[in-house]
RNA sequence: GCGCCCGUAGCUCAGCUGGAUAGAGCGCUGCCCUCCGGAGGCAGAGGUCAGAGGUUCGAAUCCUCUCGGGCGCGCCA
């Protein structure tokens, strides 16, 4: 609808070539009135332009509006204020977008303005130590929702989590596990301080117990002999990284890492269950230490070395980050030999530009703000645009129970999970709420609002209006009462009462809400637009009946209906949340 | 101390690539079921858009400063 008008106005102004500057197109942009005073479209091109044309703008405004071509979709042009050209439609650009929705029904909204730009969205990507917590749930609605809009305006998405499946997070794991399977096998020995400690490391435990019976099994006394003192007297990091140690020495490397990869695979089955079941689903599992299996990490260091992007201090390797934006130089390589994560980061990040990714969208935890210089100053170093990579930093997301705050400890593995989120107020709440706020404003989670229903929950005020229509059209056919889209096109020209062209009018907004929301990585203006159209369709419902007996009346309010249902269908499945067509 | 983000109605927040009188929900006040689902609807009160400068024909929106709040500033990831 927007684009059609746009059309006018750019023809205008290119008729118009010769007394306006060169790039006057660029000004060809109308926007939604918010006055219904002022029509239901506007342009300020005429207050733009008026400066560069040498002329008033009122005047100007005047000579532009005469240019405009005809068409059956405008029913008047005026001009007002300073110079604005406003654009009242008429009936039948509205009635005639009621039939396109119809039409396109699950393509409605969609568009190809992204140009098939490959944009690789990482997210959630959360260490594989334990199960996904209520914040990793925010990351994940937010996520796949910014890659639904990408994917419905024309981009061509991959979403990807990153696991980090090298670090020392990991080692603990592992230690963790084959502690608990020592546990269950009889030693007794205290669990370390630094351990983790979550009930969800057991049921690992008992797997590594009915495949390796006590071929793992080593004397307590022997596994903790010499170790340095744990918390609170010793350093609890380095007395678990003592630990670690033993461990490998004990079993050896080939049964070390076979109990490493069975906590990382029990771990990652869960995440990648629970967020299915969340409908999250990932293109790619991409490894960590996979980069330095391929050597990749390695390759990476020799590069910021060959081009003068490295220096060597105390013993370490340095990546000359400063010359490249970031605050200060990075530690690539430790005095100790070892990489640190900073060079597998860029590392991952070049890795994905080869892959062929335009853009690099990572969503972060707000805590990794710091994080961003570093990794553009390292693609910058490879040879990429810096702006390859966009980053999207996610709030904290704080749980309210009532009126009270959930306390959320990550200690002692006391800490509420993604899976008991959902348990409790299902998922299409769950998702709605976690996209209902922007991604940059911390987000106050209240369970008992997510698990009521009434108009103060706007998971159930959208999807009512959902279901609400359904009902109708059972109505209709208990009734008798046939209805077609062939038929409702017939009809919709008798939709002429205020309800329904406000109805009508929002709902031809959708594929520039998406647009912008696409735009704007801002699932939440789906959200809130749809509680606007929900709004509009439940005060239609309860002004006008809609299966009365003129059969054309009633073949056009049912257009319309439908229309509403599929909009509202399209806009929830963006966000991941369900259409139910009866609750 | 330096850096990033936030500060809009009593509460929770939309709106932010500048546009014409700043919006929603909750809460508050008063209404609407012989009718397709009242899990709904209608009406009303409620604001110096943290503050001060600046740019502009025009600023909640852009720039600078100040004041509040959050988060970062490891040879952790």
């Amino acid at each position: 609808m927007k684009k059609e008008i746009e059309g006018l106005l750019a023809a205008a102004l290119s008729s118009l070539g010769d007394q306006l500057p060169a790039d006057a197109a660029a000004d060809a942009r109308v926007e939604r009135a918010r006055d219904p005073q002022h029509g239901d479209f506007a342009t300020s091109a005429a207050l733009a332009l008026a400066k560069a044309a040498r002329r008033n703008p009122r005047e100007l405004a005047q000579l532009i509006a005469a240019a405009l071509p005809a068409s059956a979709l405008v029913e008047e042009v005026s001009i007002a204020g300073p110079g604005f050209i406003n654009f009242r439609l008429s009936p039948q650009a509205f009635q005639q977008e009621v039939g396109g929705i119809l039409a396109a029904d699950e393509a409605y909204g969609r568009s190809d303005s992204g140009a098939g730009q490959q944009v690789l969205v990482e997210f959630v990507s959360a260490n594989p130590t334990g199960p996904l917590h209520v914040g990793h749930g925010r990351h994940a609605a937010y996520g796949d929702s910014v890659a639904n809009l990408l994917e419905a305006t024309g981009h061509h998405v991959h979403r990807e989590y990153y696991v980090n499946d090298a670090g020392r997070q990991m080692d603990i794991l592992a230690a963790s596990v084959w502690l608990r399977y020592l546990e269950a096998l009889g030693e007794r020995f205290a669990f370390p301080a630094n351990g983790y400690r979550g009930g969800y490391i057991q049921p690992i435990a008992d797997t590594l117990v009915a495949q390796e019976h006590d071929r793992l099994r080593h004397p307590a006394g022997e596994v903790f002999a010499g170790l340095p003192a744990d918390a609170p007297e010793g350093d609890k990091d380095a007395y678990i990284d003592a630990l670690v140690e033993r461990m490998r020495e004990l079993l050896g490397e080939e049964d070390y890492r076979s109990v490493h990869r069975l906590g990382l695979d029990q771990i990652l089955g869960d995440i990648r269950g629970d967020l299915a079941e969340f409908g999250v689903v990932f293109d790619e599992w991409f490894s960590e230490r996979s980069l330095t299996d391929l050597g990749l990490v390695t390759e990476c260091i020799d590069r910021l070395k060959s081009d003068g992007h490295a220096y060597e201090q105390d013993g370490a390797l340095w990546f000359r980050a400063s010359a490249l934006g970031d605050e200060k130089d990075r530690v690539v390589v430790r005095d100790n030999g070892q990489t640190t994560y900073i060079a597998s980061d860029i590392a991952y990040h070049l890795g994905k530009r080869q892959r062929g990714h335009d853009l690099l969208l990572d969503i972060l935890g707000a805590d990794h703000h710091g994080y961003v210089a570093r990794v553009r100053a390292g693609l910058e170093a490879m040879g990429e645009p810096g702006d390859s990579l966009e980053v999207r930093l996610v709030q904290f997301a704080i749980l309210y129970r009532g009126g009270e705050k959930v306390q959320m400890s990550t200690r002692s593995g006391e800490f509420v999970t993604l899976r008991e989120l959902r348990d409790e107020v299902g998922n299409d709440a769950a998702r709605l709420f976690y996209v209902l706020r922007s991604n940059d404003q911390h987000l106050d989670f209240d369970l008992e609002l997510a698990k009521s229903r009434s108009n103060e929950n706007p998971v159930y005020y959208i999807q009512y209006a959902h279901a609400r229509v359904c009902s109708v059209f059972r109505q209709a056919t208990e009734k008798g009462l046939d209805w077609s889209p062939d038929a409702g096109m017939a009809g919709l020209h008798r939709l002429d009462s205020a309800h329904e062209r406000e109805l009508m009018k929002n709902l031809g907004r959708f594929p520039e809400v998406v647009e912008l929301a696409a735009a704007n990585r801002a699932p939440q203006n789906i959200v809130h637009y749809l509680r606007e159209v929900a709004q509009d369709f439940h005060t239609w419902y309860n002004a006008d009946t809609f299966l009365v007996e003129d059969a054309t009346l009633r073949a056009g309010r049912l257009a319309l209906a439908e229309a509403t249902r599929v909009v509202i269908a399209n806009g929830l499945r963006l966000v991941g949340v369900g259409a139910p067509e009866s609750m």
